[in-house]
DNA sequence: TTTATAATTCCATCATTATCGAAATGTGGA
DNA sequence: TCCACATTTCGATAATGATGGAATTATAAA
């Protein structure tokens, strides 16, 4: 994953609305929920949620689609898991293995920091 | 972590000079470096370096310790860890494991989605 | 002290983001 | 076709964030 990328979604994160109705997202995945149910259970106007959900859209970090006149919108894990890897990725030192917390988490008492290098494609 | 510390975390990550900085200092951990020679390395005028260290000091990402007439500033690798524990809580379903992928990348082949619910104090 | 250097704060300015009522668009049922 | 409802776009406003020169504070060497 780029720089770029990254702070796209980092920034989508960054608000309280947007996050909140991320987690709620998630809670409801996969399906994912219509617009207006996502709007009357966050008490958000419609333009406020709409402008949000483009910026979540924007990031990857939901997908949308319509199902007769709602429009579902869902959490796409793919992004959540490569903004967790890039950061894994980035929060330990190349040169020492100063981050054995965030891998040890994951698979406690395994290994220290074996967070795999990602391919520069991505 | 609570949403908001989360929130704050993330905000201070999302801006260009400020991920730069972050991961400049991740590669010199855990010492850290001089404001000078971040300002330098990136090229930064000191009044905005000084104004983008002080939000990630804010987020708790980053700490700073007098030496001399220098300021050095290191990573907080615990605040990473923490947000990268808050996100795979929160990528993952409660009801479901929709998110085998974040846990699957730490620990490929084991178990598929157990990240271990953190206290509600941290 | 005085002087040089490191870093922060001040302040004004510019840019971006958030908010939300009202109007427009899209979709399916009557 | 006409209507009802879901959602987005428009547009105006307010709030927040970023930038960087100049002045200020802090630290240590001369």
């Amino acid at each position: 994953m780029q720089n770029r990328q990254a702070i796209t979604i980092l920034a989508a994160l960054a608000q309280e609305s947007r996050l909140a109705v991320y987690r709620l997202l998630i809670e409801h995945a996969p399906e994912g929920l219509a617009a207006s149910a996502i709007a009357e259970k966050l008490g958000l106007p419609n333009a406020t949620l709409s402008f949000h959900l483009k910026e979540l859209s924007h990031a990857g970090l939901v997908s949308s689609r319509q199902s007769g006149r709602f429009i579902y919108y869902a959490p796409v894990i793919e992004t959540m898991d490569e903004l967790v890897g890039y950061l894994t990725d980035h929060c330990c030192s190349q040169s020492a293995g100063t981050c054995a917390t965030a891998a040890a988490r994951c698979a406690p008492g395994k290994r220290k920091s074996t967070a795999r290098r990602r391919s520069t494609s991505a």
